[in-house]
DNA sequence: GTCAAGATTTAGAATTATTCTAAATCGAGT
DNA sequence: ACTCGATTTAGAATAATTCTAAATCTTGAC
């Protein structure tokens, strides 16, 4: 071993990103957060615990996801769906996409969409696109107001 | 009551939409279809259940799941999300948008996003956009070489 | 260093969302 | 009227997530 700053340790800025929200580094934390790096394929909440305990037999699913949320929280990890809770319906088949309201929930058409021309992605060489999914986030009239 | 073609009849369409993908109008299909145009808010399954119930009592929460999917199905009614299960996490916090194998359900990151900017979006008076969250659909190469 | 206060973890119960099952009913075509 | 397959129903089962209360850990004040 030597006293020489090697690399940054990659823990640092996990802790300085806890931190900057006001919350702790755990062991659990850090594990999760190993986790989801070492697998980056996206996996559910359960995935994590399973692979989690693996290394740390003791971790329960309560922390699991204590720890997504704290991750989440942070900004050191993204919900791939930003909706937890049920699925919700729309009888418009217009071309339309989706407002969601962060503060209240509420969902608004938009009678605007991304075409898959317009958006001029370049997918990876096998992949079929199909189709575009839209959803702004951000706030409604309401919440907007109320946010003064 | 007279024989001249007036209006023609809004069932029309859902008739014809539901026999296409070979399934029959039922009275309560019609029934959850209206609830949705009725108040078109983007209600759960639950909240459609409860407001078709004040119409026909009898209706149950798996004729209404039974309902919704035969509608989505059949393209008469969409899924706000298209998810239904388990959140998935992401650690990549580069900004990046998700496309979603429609056929096994894998998830890939995808390094390029539609900014705010670009996107151009037009929203009605009062709302405030933060963020869009861009996801792609289709099939993914293992799959779509299965396809043939 | 010791202690109190607050944060975090834990197991398990509770809740919520969705799917499954098996029996009853319905409806189209004969 | 009869049959077959589709649909509905109630309720059980499963899956996903949140809640609860007790135990443990950490940090900062002394």
């Amino acid at each position: 071993m030597n006293a020489v700053a090697t690399k940054p340790p990659p823990e640092k800025s996990l802790n300085e990103r806890l931190a900057h929200s006001g919350l702790r580094l755990t062991p659990q934390r850090q594990q999760v957060h190993e986790v989801l790096r070492e697998k980056m394929d996206h996996p559910t909440a359960d995935q994590v615990f399973m692979r989690a305990k693996s290394k740390m037999p003791e971790i329960s699913m309560a922390t699991v996801y204590n720890c997504l949320d704290a991750l989440v929280q942070c900004g050191m990890v993204r919900q791939v769906t930003l909706d937890r809770g049920a699925t919700r319906f729309c009888p418009n088949m217009q071309d339309h996409s989706h407002f969601y309201c962060d503060a209240c929930g509420s969902v608004y058409d938009i009678l605007q969409t991304i075409s898959i021309k317009d958006a001029d992605i370049k997918l990876p060489r096998g992949f079929r696109l199909k189709l575009i999914e839209t959803n702004l986030h951000g706030l409604c009239p309401d919440c907007v107001a109320k946010a003064k």
